[in-house]
RNA sequence: GGGGCUGUAGCUCAGUUUGGUUAGAGUGCCGGUCUGUCACACCGGAGGCCGCGGGUUCAAGUCCCGUCAGCCCCGCCA
């Protein structure tokens, strides 16, 4: 499979099991030493790097003399034959280390200039700057780190369509060129030529189209879809990313949950991890209570408790103050926290602060006394508190919504400096029972906490029919691993009333509703069966899999955080006959 | 939309705190010596719009204002 009509084996593959073979390789010139009578190259292909070796016993003259000319990075055909290496020159650190292969012949078959960033580098040399590696991307992803993330990037995205198929689905491509939506993320808008004026969309998710693949019957669909956003990015986030989307009919959750777990095992299997199911489950409102975020990472025990019985009306002023206003007193307690500086506490203070609350209280104990301010508070007993020796109490005090973002940021920090250990190595976690609406801060009015075509709750529909939105929950649940959101899923209306009623109370009146989602409607009129599905984001599953901190590590051509591709320099401006032609004018900035 | 960090040789970085002769190092590159290297070794050399624009000053890589780019975060991401 490997050989074809330029090379018979590649260059990483070499063992000792190849000595005596007369090979050809073709390859990139990774590094190479010149001793003067003797060459050595390290050349390299997708699957690593081995040593050629040229010298005037097995080289002949002419081919020595061409080898010492060849550039770093230029692509050359070598033949040779494999040969051990001289006890004292095997190199334990490589994988073909025990071999070299002795050249008779090479050929540059694709010199190369000098590399404006280096694909070999010395220990601990950093990088080049992101800016320059995305410029000149076909040289960094020349590096083995990019290769290996792409390999497994490949590899997953097999292991997903096999699992997926295993499971009866069918894979299924929905269109790039879709209709516009006004709700949600801003779309990327495609103008089209046949009819001036008017726009496609390319899609934010196949969400649609597969309930449509749904009601045609296809009962369980999946695809590996490109999806777009025009949103500000962040490390984990690109403008066009990849989701494995799917959708089956007649589930409810728990069908769902199994279908994803299936998936979520076998793509950490392929990636030389075990995880155990079922996966933990935890209600959103619990999520937010006790860790502050709804996406805990529950591979640490550090939970966030109502602290109000024990410092409610004790006179601690910020805390009554914040408890009349009709907040509550919340934090929590670390074991052996009391090991924290002051410095370090107040570092920790100031990462709260940033989340809006107005300081951080303590209460340590050490032996048998208390320190901190709250220590100050009378007949207040470690026992009481809770702490034993060497433990420490963060507490706080205000709103929920601005705590439970502040004690979720103390929590990590506090993990993170304490260097907590972890209780398991992969906590997956549903997180169920969202609210389907949510107040929208400014105007505080009602918006879609997921997309319009999220379930209520059976049991919620008199909840939702009677107006009372703050009460309905949706049948919606995102997975989450290790603290990161992996993605979300719902089951989906199927009633066209119940459809229109969510719409109108997000302010869409039927007559809107019918224009804007006319196509959804019409279909779930028409024999609609119940579905339900999921997507998962892949770009960060394989990141978190490859150990990378950036999606741009895992995406072979990825963005900047303004959205631009350096490599080929977009977006771009176009010539204003195209423009013409399209019936765009742009107007002046 | 807002905040922060970074920008000096092809690359990675010192130098900016406290303005002051000719801006350094490592690596890469070029030339030379070298038969067992694998960060080969050794000798020699070239290489700079200090991101860009403006200002302060006798004098700016260094101080001030603006701007561009990359990265990180908040908002945003149904």
């Amino acid at each position: 499979m490997t050989a074809t009509a330029l090379r018979t084996h590649r260059c990483g593959a070499l063992r000792e099991a190849h000595v005596g073979l007369e090979v050809r390789l073709g390859g990139w010139l990774h590094r190479r030493r010149d001793l003067g009578g003797l060459i050595f190259f390290d050349l390299r292909d997708r699957a690593g790097i081995v040593q050629v070796s040229f010298g005037p016993d097995w080289t002949p003259a002419a081919v020595l003399e061409a080898a010492a000319t060849v550039g770093p990075e230029s692509v050359v055909l070598v033949r040779g034959v494999v040969q051990p290496r001289p006890e004292a020159a095997r190199n334990p650190e490589m994988v073909t280390g025990q071999v070299e292969v002795r050249a008779t012949q090479l050929e540059v078959v694709g010199p190369a200039v000098t590399p404006p960033i280096p694909v070999w580098r010395t220990k601990g040399e950093d990088l080049p700057a992101e800016e320059l590696r995305l410029l000149h991307r076909q040289l960094d992803l020349r590096r083995p780190e990019m290769e290996r993330n792409l390999a497994l990037r490949h590899r997953l995205l097999q292991r997903a369509r096999g699992v997926l198929t295993e499971l009866e689905f069918y894979e299924i491509e929905t269109p790039m060129l879709t209709r516009p939506t006004p709700e949600g993320a801003r779309d990327y808008l495609v103008p089209s030529r046949v009819h001036p004026g008017q726009f496609y969309a390319l899609p934010q998710s196949p969400q649609i189209y597969k309930q449509l693949l749904m009601v045609a019957g296809f009962d369980r669909y999946f695809q590996l879809a490109r999806c777009f956003r025009d949103e500000d990015l962040r490390a984990d986030r690109q403008p066009e990313f990849t989701q494995i989307d799917l959708e089956a009919s007649f589930v409810g959750p728990e069908d769902v949950y199994g279908f994803v777990e299936a998936v979520m095992v076998n793509l950490w299997d392929e990636a030389g991890h075990e995880v155990g199911r079922p996966f933990h489950r935890m209600a959103f409102h619990d999520a937010m209570e006790h860790y502050g975020s709804d996406k805990p990472d529950l591979r640490y025990e550090l939970k966030i408790e109502d602290l109000g019985d024990l410092f409610g009306g004790r006179g601690f002023r910020v805390f009554d103050t914040a408890v009349e206003a009709g907040g509550r007193i919340r934090g929590m307690r670390v074991p052996g926290g009391a090991q924290l500086s002051r410095k370090a506490l107040d570092e920790i203070a100031a990462v709260a602060q940033r989340h809006g609350i107005g300081g951080l209280a303590t209460l340590k104990r050490t032996g048998d006394s208390l320190t901190g301010p709250l220590a100050k508070l009378p007949d207040i007993a470690s026992e009481q508190a809770g702490l034993k020796d060497g433990d420490l109490l963060l507490v706080t005090a205000g709103a929920d919504n601005v705590t439970s973002a502040a004690l979720d940021a103390v929590r990590l920090q506090v993990i993170q400096r304490l260097e907590l250990e972890p209780v398991e190595q992969h906590a997956f976690l549903w997180i169920e029972d969202f609210p389907l609406f949510e107040r929208e801060l400014e105007s505080d009015e009602w918006i879609f906490a997921h997309h319009p075509f999220t379930a209520p709750r059976p049991e919620d529909l008199p909840a939702l029919l009677d107006r009372q939105y703050g009460d309905v929950k949706a049948q919606h649940y995102d997975l989450v691993y290790n603290g990161n959101e992996l993605g979300s899923g719902s089951i989906r209306i199927t009633d066209p009333e119940v459809q229109l009623r969510v719409l109108e109370a997000m302010g869409i009146p039927r007559a809107d509703a019918e224009r804007r989602f006319g196509f959804l409607l019409t279909a779930l009129r028409s024999g609609a069966p119940p579905h339900g599905g999921f997507a998962v984001g892949f770009d960060r599953v394989v990141m978190l899999l490859a150990g990378a901190d950036s999606l741009r590590d895992v995406i072979a051509f990825p963005k900047t955080t303004a959205a631009r591709a350096l490599f080929e320099d977009s977006p771009s401006p176009v010539d204003p006959a195209e423009l013409a032609s399209l019936g765009i004018e742009i107007r002046g900035q």
